[in-house]
DNA sequence: ATCAACCTGTGACGATCGTCACGAAACAGC
DNA sequence: GCTGTTTCGTGACGATCGTCACAGGTTGAT
């Protein structure tokens, strides 16, 4: 819960008052590694923010998995669609380590934000956050090459090429796993 | 402007009073045909709703032009990052066609927000739209083959294949426009 | 310790793509 | 209508990628 204070903290001025009205909206999860936190057709009514561990989603496309995110510590994890029209999830979420998530309840949220305009600023700037998180990344399969992508994930998320395997990795970079390693073979 | 409106509306329950207040903040500007809307290292002050024509968005990389959005009628166009944020512009705005938008002035819309409920959810509604889309436009590069992307083209956005030079679909699309000739050779 | 399951690197080969080059077609301005 | 400009299709060729196959390494459970 400290993480999660913290991390709120960090995008607004959150008053103890609001804090005292999420809190009853939060409920601490653990997911094994390969467990589902949704799975594909389910709808989304929570956000996950991720406490220890990381999670991935993906689509299934002609019976193959292919990654589409990888989310890390202090990190909000959800389909954003599924979430916010009720439609059922069009991919799936899995653990890819141990994972401790924080779950936010969509109805608890939506009763908080209406009690509280400093609750409802905090879920407009949640979403402009998601927004521009989707551009740089429509952006990075736009515009760049795999090998660049790599380039930019060693840069921005180095973390993350230490902690997801090659294969996973080749699956999100959108090339194959044979690839991927040649691809780090010509850059030593 | 009755096209503004209607589209308005189809957004959500506006008021004659919102409208009334909306309007002193809309301005009508005309482009000619590759005349830019925004260019990079300019701050983005502007939603510009496209009346009639279309415009397209592009990065300078490597000297040559790369496309990543197409916008038409009924769209709203912007840097949702440098808008929302006042940082410069990393990508340019330019006329594909003659073009007529109603501009939004940033600060008149922010004054407009904070006087009406009604045009706050309006623009909450905004945002939402905007990262639906650039998750399918994430999607779209991520999950697709050129060859796929093109037919998805084909299936939800037929108007565009006719409006839009092959040259520039194919920068869009991320292949050579020898590419994408040869990929409609194919299916004929 | 052992074994099975998974992950990673690497070679061979065919398919696809980018680049360069050229000619035909379409278009705009006069 | 004529002309210069832009766009489009197509062939050739080299580079890159995906697929298949296999071997060595790592991990985890019994």
């Amino acid at each position: 819960m400290n993480n999660l204070l913290r991390y709120l903290q960090s995008l607004t001025d959150l008053s103890p008052g609001d804090w005292a009205l999420m809190h009853p909206v939060l409920t601490p999860v653990a997911f094994k590694k390969g467990a589902h936190l949704l799975r594909e057709g389910e709808v989304c009514n929570a956000l996950f923010y991720i406490d220890r561990g990381y999670c991935r989603s993906y689509y299934l496309k002609d019976g193959l998995e292919k990654n589409t995110a990888f989310y890390f510590e202090n990190d909000i994890a959800t389909n954003i669609q599924s979430f916010g029209t009720g439609e059922p999830s069009a991919y799936n979420l899995v653990a890819g380590e141990p994972l401790q998530v924080i779950a936010f309840d969509k109805q608890g949220l939506a009763r908080a934000a209406q009690q509280s305009a400093g609750i409802e600023a905090l879920g407009r700037k949640c979403i402009r956050l998601f927004a521009s998180r989707q551009e740089e990344q429509a952006n990075l399969f736009q515009l760049y090459t795999a090998g660049e992508r790599y380039a930019w994930l060693e840069q921005h998320q180095p973390e993350m090429l230490q902690r997801v395997s090659l294969s996973q990795l080749a699956s999100y970079l959108g090339v194959a796993r044979e690839t991927l390693s040649r691809i780090r073979k010509r850059r030593m």
